[in-house]
DNA sequence: TTCTGGTGAGTAACTACTCACTCACCAAAC
DNA sequence: GTTTGGTGAGTGAGTAGTTACTCACCAGAA
């Protein structure tokens, strides 16, 4: 891990240095957003100076930058719901999704950092959300209009429908995880019935038709 | 309007001046956040010294927490909805909280002060979060767990469904208020989706059994 | 006069950011 | 082996500007 510290050396090396830092103000920054946390509480947390914050990162806002930018690990969930998706296994593949972001996908840390930094209208958010979650959107929507095509799925508006349903997963942790509301049923649970609900519907019965509108 | 304000006087009236700097006060702490408005900008925009914000106001915070306050009108939906509820219109009862939520109640501030104070922590954060929002999802799931013992509905679990479609409304504002993703259809549109969505469900054919788990 | 609405000019504490400087380490010159 | 000088890690003590908040004071209406 260390490049060159030795043995009985305090310093730590640059580049870990620099990891801490990042890590370390990712985790105020989430907590108190960006206007909310100072340079020498970051510092503070770091176990360094304030001085040695500067010596890495130019301003405030290039740390908080530099932590957006190392965020956006896209994910490799999609080639996994491939699989799913190829045998058109359509329960398989949103529980995958569902419980990928209940379960496994939940970091609180860059839910918040995520709505902290669209709420404070800075300009890396945008990028932040658009590789964080728009590849979803995508990728489902695909998903979606191609079991339309199939006759699988009614027809409906394919992004509206896949919005619809990460609306389900991303409500679900911003209550959870935002407002602290607590939980009342297990995670898996959860997934279960917003992938029953999303697929099957909740009227009982044949499925009535539509209002007339188109 | 102007209580004991007279013709020529440059003087408003105490609480006109006091309306006045909560109103402009929460547009700026919706848009930045309270760390992120200082008391010296909000005087600016209420066009008076911050002297006179303290004079109103002892603290930052007290102004902060009386806008809270002051934004909990605890809405008159319900007994709206009531009628159609009472008729058992399913469509009509969820087309109108959607429409609600994405059409008229579409309050912009509203939503970034719930964010913003959730985000940070704010002790009224609660409270303005349970009347705001938490009446929706007791009235909901109480419907829906009416229906479901009237063979309307599935069986699921009634707080979750109705979550999950608050979800899906409450998702639609947060795409398009705070990450500015622009609308590729219209409200209306959108809300006669996500009730069809949610009621008749998206598989197509008679609904498909639930793959066994209880 | 006596309120009430209103302010300019502060202040102590805090903010992001800077700078001159030390210290530990290492390699080559002696 | 010791001296020398170079380098990167690290800091204490600032600074200029900002922040929330205060106070003595003013003007006009009752």
């Amino acid at each position: 891990m260390a490049t060159k510290r030795h043995k009985n050396s305090k310093k730590a090396s640059g580049q870990e240095r620099q990891a801490g830092i990042i890590a370390t103000a990712a985790a105020l920054f989430a907590a108190r957003g960006f206007t909310g946390t100072t340079t020498k509480e970051i510092a503070k947390a770091a176990c360094c100076s304030e001085a040695l914050v500067f010596k890495h990162f130019p301003t405030k806002r290039a740390l908080y930058a530099a932590i957006l930018a190392e965020k956006v690990p896209l994910t490799e969930l999609l080639t996994v719901v491939e699989d799913a998706a190829k045998k058109r296994d359509d329960r398989l593949v949103f529980t995958m999704l569902a419980s990928h972001r209940i379960r496994r996908g939940a970091d609180p840390t860059l839910l918040r950092l995520l709505l902290f930094s669209a709420l404070e209208g800075h300009e890396l958010s945008n990028m932040f959300f658009k590789n964080q979650h728009r590849v979803f959107y995508d990728y489902l929507a695909g998903y979606i209009e191609q079991r339309i095509r199939e006759g699988a799925f009614r027809r409906v508006d394919p992004l509206l429908a896949a919005r619809s349903f990460m609306g389900m997963l991303a409500h679900h942790r911003l209550l959870h995880e935002i407002f602290r509301v607590p939980a009342h049923r297990s995670p898996e649970d959860c997934v279960e019935s917003y992938v029953s609900l999303f697929l099957d519907g909740i009227q009982a019965g044949t499925p009535t038709a539509r209002k007339a509108r188109a």
